[in-house]
DNA sequence: GCCAACGTTGGC
DNA sequence: GCCAACGTTGGC
């Protein structure tokens, strides 16, 4: 069992569009990283962790949770010419990109801002808070999870 | 909108 | 393989 923190502009995709979602499940496709994509390809399974992050946006936190429940398989997105992340290198038979099936588990009652990150003794090391960050999916540990279910009141989801 | 940090590209 | 140029990310 792992723990993730994947980012998302709420502009483009929100906790509330997963929560929306049929199933509450989406594919999390457009990460066009070689770093992130060895996570998503090699790395996350079924049943991990996800905390969902609020990225570009006035208050940037961690909002919710998630858990994956499908793992890696190619992100079709980088096959399609008419896509925003379109990339001609990658093909059906070599995909480079790759994507996880992420399903809706609840909102935080008290959602962490990065300050909030800052000023509590587990979580002020979190990569999210690292300067230069833009992995868009990246490890969290288990006492970081375990620190954020405590701060919210609620027993482990997974 | 600004700008620092970072990853990628491509000429040499 | 170096490195400058460029595009993107993402906090502020």
């Amino acid at each position: 069992m792992n723990y993730w923190l994947m980012k998302s502009e709420p502009s483009c995709f929100s906790l509330d569009d997963l929560k929306q979602m049929p199933n509450m499940t989406e594919h999390w496709d457009g990460v066009r990283n070689y770093q992130a994509r060895n996570l998503l390809r090699d790395t996350i399974k079924v049943g991990d962790g996800v905390l969902f992050y609020h990225s570009n946006c006035p208050e940037p936190s961690i909002v919710g949770l998630a858990r994956v429940v499908r793992e890696g398989y190619p992100d079709h997105t980088a096959l399609d010419p008419r896509e925003k992340h379109f990339d001609p290198k990658s093909t059906d038979e070599k995909p480079i990109w790759f994507m996880v099936d992420v399903q809706y588990l609840s909102h935080l009652t008290h959602p962490l801002s990065r300050d909030a990150l800052r000023q509590h003794p587990l979580l002020s090391g979190m990569g999210v808070l690292r300067k230069g960050n833009r992995l868009s999916v990246q490890p969290v540990t288990v006492e970081e999870w375990q620190a954020i279910l405590a701060i919210n009141e609620i027993e482990d989801p997974l």
